[in-house]
DNA sequence: GACGGGTATTGGAACGTTCCAACAGGAAGG
DNA sequence: CCTTCCTGTTGGAACGTTCCAATACCCGTC
């Protein structure tokens, strides 16, 4: 028994006794049709369980009314914030969102922007992509296009982040309040954001006269990044007083080496992360971190993404200024 | 400057000087085309920035080659690694995967399930739904189905689950095996599992003659959910020694309302949590769970999508044995 | 009873692909 | 030199909608 192809608006035509234009006039809820026409298509669609093919929709009307999300990395709790900004904006627009991830890969993220854009969704947002901006902007050349959380000055698309290098400023701004010298950064490389935050410790640090303090190791946006930083500052030469990590997920990482290594946090050093996601405001966590609003975030790149879909042709960048959070993981330095 | 359309299989044609027949065949990599046209064709797709129009070629194929995940909740970290376990087990199918999520509500799930349809994905995998079954039931008339982390006898489609009831037991089991007598339980109501794990508990405690001592506080599958359930098992009554809860976040709520009212844990009271997530791991956390794993359920999800497109009708259910992870919040009970 | 004017309804083209049957054109065989 | 066969190529139908211009219908007016 071959499942029988769903029913389509022809089906409900002919058993409601009207034509295709007629059905495809009610389901759309237009007003110039007859209460009895309306009634007899309603009730031929109920039975025989119609529901209107969006591919044909979108393939006639060239629109989708669907806003594609790629999230770079679908495990960080912040991009999942940054999901759901974008999903409830959408759906006050009137659009539809559907995610991806691309597994911080940038061929994957390539593929998964692909999928998306053989879709023709109507507009895309990028959440923290390691991919090249080349591949961006050539991407931006086809569709509407806003990046989220990965600043860019490059033409031909919005972007909507917060202000990483104050970000990072702020996380050592804040140390050197608590009376630390011994700084030290374990950045996330190249991927988005990283390298302003990085710029913005290090320059912090210059101002603060600690630019000789400056100690940077490499890590990444992930637990094990984080993990691998800690241990490797732990280990190696003079231990630093005061970590500034490049993201919560990597915090709580560097956290967990710090306690592996029988390291007490904050007496014997202080740990600030990046993000403020839900993961850091845990009691057990309790991370000082720096507040960059996800779901804000996501819903202003829909706004964006609408006002290019209406026609809009020049750049937007909107950048936040982040905040502090203090917690638990930051104190003065040991005496 | 309006945006020009993208361009099409025909232009490609017109610029390599074939027919769109033959552009079609080199796009999807045919055999039997001679090396000088395809070459044209290539060069022609590149320089006018050809990619195509993936609605159209599912219109016509009545195949979209997509597997659609409706997430219930994105904020949950265990459903993170489902996804990533359907996008990969798709990936090596030659299918991609598109989510969406529902925020635990019915309606907002209806309604991302509904998106998925008209869209005409081949195969939907729905991550523990709150959806009521009848719905899904109908769903499941229209295109290949398969429920992950959420139980059904029900009949039309296959379901991907752990046995929570099971779970439940092994949880009260490793309790009263450290001697506690005193184990509460907080529910997540009528969610996905949350029965079972209830009924679980609830006869594992009859088990061990330890039916008096049932009690249940009903909470959900959210941090909220966990703090306010621990909160009232903290104020009302006699204490318990020890709380099963629903899930590994509740779970996280249920330890910070511990912590916020001065109980120690496990020295007071033990926690055991549900899932395993990432979130269980982490050292501040250390969470005594039950392991239930994601990501290897998500990819059984899509075989068993697979195997539906392939033809099958009949249902399967598969039911993986849940494994107890003893961490650091459980212990014997104060003395 | 013819006419005008609005409103409800309809057929057919279009959207960008794939698929299939049909067709060139050259090589091989008689 | 004519068939036959194969290989490469092509036009056109189909997929399920929307949209537009055209038509049918009804009502009131003269």
């Amino acid at each position: 028994m071959p499942d029988p192809r769903p029913p389509t608006i022809k089906d409900v035509a002919e058993r409601a006794g009207v034509s295709k234009s007629l059905v495809s006039l009610v389901m759309r809820g237009s007003a110039k049709v007859s209460e009895q026409r309306r009634a007899a298509v309603v009730a031929a669609a109920a039975e025989l369980g119609y529901r209107p093919n969006a591919v044909a929709r979108s393939l006639v009307r060239q629109r989708s009314h669907v806003v594609g999300l790629m999230l770079s990395d679908i495990h960080n709790p912040y991009f999942a914030e940054v999901a759901s900004g974008v999903e409830s904006a959408a759906a006050l627009g009137g659009y539809r969102a559907l995610f991806n991830s691309g597994s911080r890969r940038p061929t994957a993220e390539r593929e998964a922007m692909e999928t998306l854009l053989e879709l023709r969704v109507d507009g895309l947002v990028l959440a923290g992509p390691v991919l090249a901006t080349r591949d961006i902007a050539a991407a931006a050349r086809s569709v509407p296009l806003v990046l989220v959380a990965r600043a860019s000055r490059s033409a031909g698309f919005d972007s909507v982040t917060n202000d990483d290098r104050r970000g990072g400023a702020i996380a050592v701004e804040h140390l050197v309040a608590l009376g630390h010298e011994r700084i030290a950064h374990i950045s996330a490389g190249a991927a988005a954001g990283a390298r302003s935050r990085r710029t913005g410790y290090e320059r912090a640090m210059a101002r603060a006269g600690l630019s000789s303090r400056i100690r940077v190791v490499s890590g990444s946006f992930t637990e094990e990044g984080g993990y691998e930083g800690m241990r490797r500052l732990l280990a190696g030469g003079e231990r630093p007083t005061a970590v500034f990590v490049a993201n919560d997920l990597a915090a709580i990482g560097a956290l967990q080496a710090a306690d592996d290594a029988g390291v007490s946090v904050p007496a014997d050093v202080s740990v600030v992360g990046y993000d403020n996601t839900a993961l850091a405001a845990l009691g057990r966590i309790d991370l000082t971190t720096i507040d960059q609003p996800g779901a804000e975030l996501g819903a202003m790149a829909v706004e964006l993404l609408f006002e290019r879909i209406e026609g809009r042709r020049d750049d937007r960048h909107i950048v936040v200024t982040p905040s502090l959070v203090v917690r638990s993981t930051t104190g003065p330095p040991p005496s």
